[in-house]
DNA sequence: CGAGACATTGAGTAGGTTCAAAGACCGTGG
DNA sequence: CCACGGTCTTTGAACCTACTCAATGTCTCG
């Protein structure tokens, strides 16, 4: 590959969805042409993504920050549906409605494919959407693996449940071949409220949740929204 | 199409699948060599499809019956995670191990693809990767509309979701252009338990919402596992 | 007709919600 | 820099929904 094409690429090359994400599925050459038709936004936290039950105007991957999609009762209850953070993808490929509501949950950076290229794109490139059917997959089964929390687990093995399912998440990209008993550091961006509408719990129960789990010294927060788990393995079993 | 082909569809053409499943991606030729590497089996109510946690060794399309994808807490705590019906496909497509059990809810007939061939296929014919990511997207909206009544709806708006639910599936097909708020019937194949492992409740607690349903005249029940449904309008009311 | 599986109903309990109040954090402006 | 207001979090108390345990009723199939 020339210099020039170095240079245009630039921004991918130490982004998420390259080495992990859709972007994987791409040779340089390919990934300078979806570049070509790619916008990034940038979205403060709390701001609307999609509004859902609308048509959406792009597709798009999450760079960086937290995605929240959630799904609201006629009466206000709400439930997450969802957590998406890099390399994870926002949007629904194929035409239809998104049938839910998309929120930047931290600062969020996106990088945005409008439809039509977008699917021009994928039927060019079979690598792609092969990629792209794979992490709808993964999703479906992490959608499957939260039914059984919502339907069937305890507040305690919800909570413990959902510090574990982040921790195992982040650790997935600055993985320095540490082992499962260090202790870990956690940054939570969501508040008690979000949390609790992705348990299905109210955040009060949420609370006493933790406070019982720093009590038990199975977590330790060192500022509010921060948490250290000295000893995962112990979560691990709560969780179940 | 000459008359041979015309034979060895035989069974396809009054097949669900080929009708609005994956097959409906399919041109008569591309079938036939769909056909060529897919055999049918049955499967007896209550009869293992897939163990989970195994790798499996063919995908396959839900000719008839119902089947159940449950998976299993440590302590036997059970959530099924998701009902099958024609024209919907079992089984992980691409490669990876499925991660829950799947068994038959009632008599049960699938056409299976084996691995190795059925990818072949994918890659070779755009159309049916391309329905079969629909299929994926639209399982995955399922299940996050799922989430939403595990985590957040009563028992009461549960068991009537479900049925609606049922009836709306069943509708699609044997759909002869009649209004909504004609009394519908639905045969509900599964036992009390596994409504319950369906619901996140008790099997208990689905016995008395039903009753209650009954006094309140919003459903009536023929049989054991059938019920009629004079008001739907009113059930989806109460479902939210 | 009897046995077993499944469904229904009742009574008591517990886990989680709701309502309410107090406490901690954060950004803003004086 | 500190005081103030708003938002978020924590904790307490009362309540309620759904669960558990237990007994009875009903269907189905050999």
């Amino acid at each position: 590959m020339d210099a020039g094409k170095a240079l245009d690429l630039g921004r991918c090359y130490s982004c998420a969805v390259r080495h992990s994400g859709l972007c994987n599925a791409l040779t340089d050459d390919e990934l300078l042409r979806l570049k070509k038709i790619a916008h990034r936004r940038r979205y403060a936290p709390g701001e609307v993504i999609f509004l859902g039950e609308e048509q959406t105007d792009f597709f798009a991957a999450v760079c960086s920050g937290v995605v929240k999609l959630t799904k609201v009762l006629f009466d206000g209850r709400q439930q997450v549906v969802g957590l998406l953070l890099p390399p994870d993808c926002v949007g629904r490929a194929c035409g239809k409605k998104t049938p839910y509501f998309a929120e930047a949950a931290t600062e969020v950076e996106l990088c945005c494919f409008p439809h039509g290229s977008f699917e021009q794109m994928l039927d060019g490139v079979p690598e792609l959407k092969q990629r792209l059917l794979e992490q709808t997959l993964d999703e479906l089964d992490s959608a499957r693996d939260w039914m059984v929390l919502l339907g069937r687990k305890t507040a305690e093995e919800k909570v413990a449940s959902l510090l574990l399912m982040l921790v195992t998440r982040a650790k997935r990209f600055d993985d320095s071949g540490e082992d499962q008993q260090q202790p870990v550091v956690l940054d939570l961006h969501l508040k008690r409220q979000e949390i609790g509408d992705f348990l299905g719990l109210s955040y009060e129960t949420v609370c006493r949740q933790i406070t019982a789990l720093k009590k038990r010294g199975i977590i330790e927060q060192p500022s509010r929204r921060r948490f250290r788990l000295p000893n995962p393995q112990a979560l691990a079993t709560i969780a179940g």
